[in-house]
Formats: C-alpha cells, structure tokens, sequence
DNA sequence: ACCTGAACACCGTTCAAGT
DNA sequence: ACCTGAACACCGTTCAAGT
C-alpha cells in the first residue's frame, strides 16, 4: 500500500545509485556502507541510510551483519582491497613509501574510514595481505624479524594516524586554521619555545611530512634492525 | 540516576531535597563531561546526560558552549591539565618517556578520549604546555628547531595512535583477542611470512612495545637532527 | 530463513517562549 | 542574559509478527 505513493522520493534516490534493483546481500550492504563513507560530503554511515538506500527497513539489515562494530570491521577490510601493495617495483625504500601512500590514500578517503582504522583492528584478508607484504618488504631491507615484526605495526599505526588527523581536515599548513591561529596566539612569554618555532611547526606540505616522517621511521627502524 | 556532586563536599546538606543544585557554567559541564568519559564502563559523554546530570534540559547547555566539537575541544584541553609536565629530573631522554607516558595515560583513561584527540587537534593552553615542554627536551637533546618542529608532531601523534589502540581494547598481547585469532588462523601458504613472524608479532607487552617504539622514533629523530 | 512495522531508548540542535 | 519545554530529524537495536 505505502508503495503506490507518488511522490516517494525514495525510489528515485535509489535507482541513481544501483539502476538495477539490489538484492540485500552483506556484499550490497558493505558496498552501500563504503559508498555512503566515501561520498563527497564526507558523509557518515548509518544503518538506517543504508536500508533506506537498500529501499529496505533497518531491521532487515541484522539478517545478514551481527552489529555495528561488525559492519565497521568488514567495511573497513572491504576499502582495503583498494591498496595496491605490488604496484612498485624497483629497490624496497621506494616500495615501501609507495605501499604506505596507497595506504594512506584509501584511509584518507573518507574522515569516518580513518577514525575506524582506529576503532576496530582490521583483521580482514586485505590487512594481512598488506602486512604480508610490509614482512617482505623489510626481510628485504635486512631487518631482522623480531624487529620487522614491531616495525610493521608502526608502520601502519602511523599512516593511519596520520590519515585520521588529515581527514579530520586540518592541514596544519593553512593559516587560517584553529592550530595556526592558536600557535600564533601562543604568548612569546609563556611558551617561547612555540613561539620562535611557529614557522617551522606549521611549515610544510602534507606530503613532505609524510615523507619527512617516513624517513625518521625507517631510520630508526633500520638503526634498531640486526642486519 | 544524576547522584553526583562535581563539587567538593563542604556542603552536607541533603541532595535529595536539593536544595542547592550546581549553577549552570562552562566549568561545570566540562567537569562533568569529562567525569562520564572516564566513568568505569568506558562510558561516552552526551549533552543530554550532561544536561541531566546538572538538573537541566538539553537546550540549556547552549548558553555556555557552541556545539559538540567546541565542547570536545574544551574537554580534550581539560584533561591535558593533568599531563604531568615537569615531574622528572634527570637527563633529557628520560624526561621525554616520563612526559609521554604521562601523555599516554591521560589519553587512554578513555576510549572516547584517545578518540577525540584525532578528530580535534587539541590547541589549548595545556596542549601548549605539551609542545614547549617537547621542545625544551628537544633542544637539550641537541635537536636544531626545524626538525624538532617536525619531531614533536610525530611524538605526540605517536602517543595518541597508541591511547587510542590500546583504549578500544586491542591488547595484541591477549592470544584470545581477534587479533591473536586472525593472525593464527592466517594460512602459511597464502601468508608465509606473517605465519612465521607470528610469534613475534604478538609478543611484548604494551610497556615494552611503548619503550621500544619510542626508541625507534627517538633514534630515527636524532639520527635527522643537525646537532 | 528472510523480511517487516513498530517500538524502545537514545542522539545533537533549534526555536519560540518565558524569566 | 539565562533557562526551558517541546519539537525536529536523526541514531542502533530488539521483537513479535508475517512470508
């Protein structure tokens, strides 16, 4: 009956996003999940925009997820496989930034993405596959393993700290921003050590310090690594 | 059930009659915003249970704060105050992990916590205090400005990534977590090396994964360092 | 087994109205 | 200027009921 109501926006909406009518599948679901994080508004996902989009109610959703917390963790792995972690070849420094960069992007690619890399453990087949390839990566820069086992979790702890604060939207470039202005505001008497640095802490581009940062890591690795 | 009484208990008079509820103030609902952040269940905080808490609706609040994220930031800033800054004596290596860990602590007294230091860049007067203390131990160390500029971010990114992983309950030390489970049920063929360096993987505890990771961070910011 | 409507117990925010 | 009740537009999750 509610169906044959003209003006029920919500049929249309649906068609621009699938033209073919969905079945409710986990895989639609995750899909839709991924593709509402990745809009361009840096929208949030919800189970109930989800069903609404899957033109079902949200209670149909929970035949096929357990929760929220597991619907993250399959999203979360399901935007990983977009990491490309053979793409480089050549000497493994430059693999190495390449795979993290690749990283870094998926992560960045939506605020709420990078906030979940930290909620929920990502255990998925991609993260292994990427960890997979972190271990060869650093067996090939002669890091021993107990050494290359702790890196590893470094290594992607800070991409994805530094994709949640870039996602987060503060470049710490920008002068207009609450950090600039804060630091600027930083009184010489009180903090004068912020204060003469102010230049240099806000300096930079985000992909210098990325790669800035890299390179301390690796060097700190690589001077911790028997080899 | 809003029993409790952000002040001190000078006043004996009954709560139940209330007589004397708090006054509404700025002071008062971050107080109690932090105090439902760091409640034992690892609990989050919400203007309606705040409001609530202080015998008042919702729209009140709004007289003494814009929104969530100002709140957020408020309470962020809040919490630094009792990052012990200057508690240790002694050479600068040691001030530094003292300073962190003590970073790291307040951070991780809540998941919500170690959360919200992602999603708004903390620029208060303790977050300043932080920096400056940071580059005071910096250049005693030897570090010249522009790297410890850059140095700092790292540090204080590294000890959030941590709160904020060890906060939602991620001991990779546990054999019984999703972590553990993933890693041992990931098959040699398709992971060799992650299936080898399982062990090592994890191993440690989060003390001696904290002390060794700042070790590579500290080695790999020296090893940048024009001293 | 899958799907549903309806309810439950929450959210942040706004707004006209009171004092 | 401060405070309020009520509403608006959302949440995740459960549950009895349908198919």
């Amino acid at each position: 009956m509610p169906q044959r109501d003209p003006f029920r926006a919500s049929e249309v909406e649906s068609r621009r996003t699938r033209p073919a009518k969905p079945p409710l599948s986990r895989d639609a679901i995750v899909e839709e999940a991924l593709h509402q994080l990745t809009a361009e508004d840096g929208g949030a996902m919800s189970l109930r925009k989800i069903a609404k989009a899957l033109d079902t109610g949200p209670a149909s959703l929970y035949a096929y997820v357990d929760d929220m917390s597991e619907l993250r963790a399959l999203v979360l792995d399901h935007a990983l496989a977009a990491v490309r972690v053979d793409d480089a070849e050549g000497p493994w420094r430059d693999r190495l930034e390449a795979l993290l960069r690749s990283y870094g992007k998926v992560l960045a690619s939506s605020p709420s993405l990078a906030q979940m890399a930290f909620q929920t453990t990502a255990v998925g087949p991609n993260a292994l596959r990427i960890a997979e390839t972190l271990l060869e990566i650093l067996a090939e820069a002669g890091v021993d393993r107990p050494t290359a086992a702790w890196a590893i979790d470094m290594l992607t702890m800070f991409v994805t700290a530094v994709a949640a604060e870039h996602a987060h939207g503060a470049d710490p470039g920008a002068p207009d921003g609450a950090v600039a202005q804060a630091i600027n505001r930083a009184p010489a008497s009180e903090y004068p050590r912020v204060h003469a640095a102010r230049e240099e802490i806000m300096s930079g581009t985000g992909e210098e310090r990325f790669a800035w940062s890299l390179d301390v890591l690796v060097r700190g690795i690589l001077s911790r690594a028997q080899s």
